[in-house]
DNA sequence: CTGAAGTATCGATGGGCATCGATGTAGGTG
DNA sequence: CACCTACATCGATGCCCATCGATACTTCAG
């Protein structure tokens, strides 16, 4: 995808100022996707409520009702979150329990340090 | 569009844990709103090359080579950071400066407080 | 006033994604 | 075994958005 500018090309400027500092495209793509997980209104809501919930975890059946969409909806987001490395997934027994990664939250403020 | 529930609705949960807690669908919109602008790698970039830039700020003259896109889509670009009032601009003479909202970054940082 | 340069806006297009119903899968129960 | 429940996956659909070329707008120089 990334054309011939891995690094952040500094032409020679209208104001004569250059450009020297700022992230390279790789870095900001991966930036990007991690907000991108966090970048929605239900997976903002089903982060908070996970949280929210005593001991931290909660399963689908406590998040659908919650966001009021449907299963396969909320599975799907709960997906993308996990793929993220926001939160991680547990099968127990005929539930499957999710908890969030604090590091991983860590990670998306890092970026904006 | 929000239909019935702007608060976090608690169903009877199958494991008997209720949700209380969590954000109310309007924050988590309002949220999501603020990290859709930032959640793209152009606009990461535009953003880390005008806070690297001496003085601050940058014209789009400068930015445009930089991310290496046309000039309507960067200036696209910064119309969505300027409506999320992460940059400024200011018309200088023949040239828009932009310059980054400090404070706007520190309010994507307070979601994940 | 005429022309040129820097930017913004417009319209079109293609890709990504949120959502759903239907279906598959796995664990629990009889 | 059969049946139910919790959850994931699939395929389709509709919407949002990143990108571009063309064009309009503004500012400055002559």
């Amino acid at each position: 995808m990334t054309t011939a500018q891995d690094r952040t090309v500094s032409g020679a400027a209208c104001c004569g100022i250059t450009t020297p500092g700022g992230l390279t495209r790789d870095q900001a793509e991966s930036s990007a996707a991690l907000l991108k997980a966090v970048a929605d209104p239900v997976r903002l809501q089903l982060l908070s409520i996970i949280r929210a919930t005593e001991g931290g975890e909660a399963c689908v059946c406590d998040l659908t009702p919650a966001v009021a969409l449907s299963q396969p909806t909320v599975s799907h987001h709960l997906k993308v979150l996990s793929e993220a490395g926001l939160v991680t997934r547990e099968q127990r027994g005929q539930w499957a329990w999710f908890s969030v990664v604090p590091e991983r939250l860590e990670d998306v403020r890092a970026i904006f340090e």
